[in-house]
DNA sequence: ACTAATTATGTAACTGATTACACAAATGTA
DNA sequence: TACATTTGTGTAATCAGTTACATAATTAGT
């Protein structure tokens, strides 16, 4: 398959897909070599048969790692061409029990022999190969199921991302942007107040020229994201993260993330030693940022913000 | 899978289906998480078309190893999405040329961070295994090129048949056998002839009391091919290997060639030098049989059968 | 004891591929 | 030049599974 190596480990989905019709194609001839009238999807369900026990639909597709619709239809075709009986039973309405007939339990017999051939060969090609295709497919099995190639695939996005963002000291250009990006959260879900006009209209005066500072992350170098750490008169703080904002449009982009360590490395760069914010609980992401950032809840401490119910803090050393 | 390991490697089918499919259901999430409208199975005929060049149906089709009917359909998918576009080649009336429109070329540009993103996925995943998937799928392709699963699996049952044949030497009891067994296959080929009824009614005093010998391959006890060793009188051959017959029945079996092999150690061990047997050229696996053996081709020498139109020779040492 | 939730099953529609077939256009050959 | 063969494409049917939905029987909760 020459095809794939040009493409790349993304098509392995395809390419799997291929193999898993090569060797699938082959199954129904191989039944024809022993005479045995069998079609190869039977097999699971058969296999969970075999031994004569009595299962209900549903039980076998737990096993097997099957739908019921396909146990269902697998045992219709089975009952039809007499290797399967069918029984209600007493106890439970509701349960159809299966087991092997005569003719299936014969056909049992028969395929014991034919069960040795093909493991026979499936271990030959494995033992010729290098790579262990039936440990490898296990491997996978198990480290999907940890976490699930969507989610790894999101997380190195996220990674990609976060390399296009870059965190630059705030310039009055970006007045608006900080101004903006704020009012854009806070207004959907709660109000403006007089405090956030005061902060957001006058940056300079306000923040910068208190002995505080203003990050702002560019994307593309579009302002997505600002940060505002704020000098605290205060004899428990030194400086309160605050105006944490950032645009919906760059969600998943890790930017919160990267705005609150730069803006965690800025106090410790000031000499702080101990950081402070507020904020709603509402506001889940944000809080949960906030616990990745290693803040931790503290008792109250009066607010200027109504909206204000929650209160955090990171000791810097 | 609990199950496939209880199963053992003949289920290695489905094994690979399951793994194929759950590989499968990430991928239409992986596309929504770059906001492209785009389905999974498209992605091999993206892939040709991506560089902007134009194909035909069936050159797609082959270099991505589909069948034609499943590009011409995902073809009209992606036209009806505007992602290709279609035209009449003008000068071979047949082809319909296919390139990606604007659309699918802006896609082309978005697709590549996706591209990144699940390389690097599936290379992080490859990378936690201690078996490699990508290089065992590779090489159980190329096994399976070599020798198909249902030859390897013939291959094991003719073996295990084998092991299931007995050849014993000729006894009275097997004197029914002897005579039916090869008038079955000369009758049905030819015609018996004079000689034919001489050696087959007096198996003792024709052949073994003249210092041949008969031997019988049984299986499950029950007689399904005999072969006979006659002593000759000329001075360049000991033996003659004649009257070799297996049941139609027991074809598959591997017991011509078991058989022969007796036989010719049977020679071996009675001091012989050189064999000789005559057949005929429409006899073709029994012939091929015979080179298999060691046997080859030699000039003319007279018969007493009508039917034989080739004489072979082996050496032994 | 009655209603709500759960469980067991079956049916229908869909999916992404295949093979079988049909047909038109181009090419090869006598 | 006429006819057979090959090539390119599309449509229909099939396949082995799935999900969505419907229905009946049982179990749980009040």
């Amino acid at each position: 398959m020459e095809f794939f190596n040009k493409v790349g480990k993304m098509a392995i989905g395809s390419r799997l897909r291929m193999l898993t019709e090569t060797v699938g194609e082959d199954a129904a001839r191989i039944y024809n070599l022993y005479h045995i009238d069998f079609q190869p999807k039977w097999f699971p369900v058969f296999y969970v048969l075999q031994d004569g026990g009595e299962f209900t639909i549903t039980s076998i597709a737990k096993e097997i790692g099957h739908s019921h619709p396909s146990v269902s239809k697998i045992i219709a075709e089975m009952v039809k061409n007499g290797f399967v009986v069918e029984k209600k039973d007493k106890t439970d309405g509701r349960r159809n029990m299966v087991s092997l007939s005569a003719k299936g339990l014969d056909a049992a017999v028969k395929i014991k022999d034919q069960y040795a051939d093909v493991t026979g060969a499936v271990e030959e090609i494995l033992s010729q190969a290098n790579h262990d295709l039936w440990k490898a497919i296990e491997e996978w099995e198990y480290l999907l199921e940890q976490k699930s190639l969507l989610r790894r695939v999101q997380e190195h996005q996220k990674i990609r991302e976060s390399n296009k963002v870059q965190i630059v000291p705030y310039e009055p250009r970006y007045a608006e942007a900080f101004k903006a990006l704020n009012e854009e959260w806070i207004s959907k879900y709660f109000k403006m107040e007089e405090a956030d006009y005061k902060a957001l209209d006058n940056a300079d005066s306000y923040i910068i020229n208190n002995g505080g500072l203003i990050l702002v992350a560019l994307y593309n170098n579009e302002p997505v994201g600002v940060c505002a750490l704020l000098k605290m008169d205060d004899p428990d703080y030194d400086f309160e993260l605050a105006k944490m904002a950032v645009s919906p449009k760059a969600q998943g982009k890790n930017i919160g993330f990267l705005l609150g360590q730069a803006i965690i490395d800025k106090a410790k760069a000031l000499g702080g030693h101990k950081l402070y914010l507020e904020s709603n609980t509402i506001l889940k992401p944000a809080i949960s940022l906030y616990h990745k950032l290693g803040f931790v809840k503290v008792a109250g401490r009066p607010s200027p913000y109504e909206r204000a119910n929650i209160q955090m803090e990171l000791k810097l050393k």
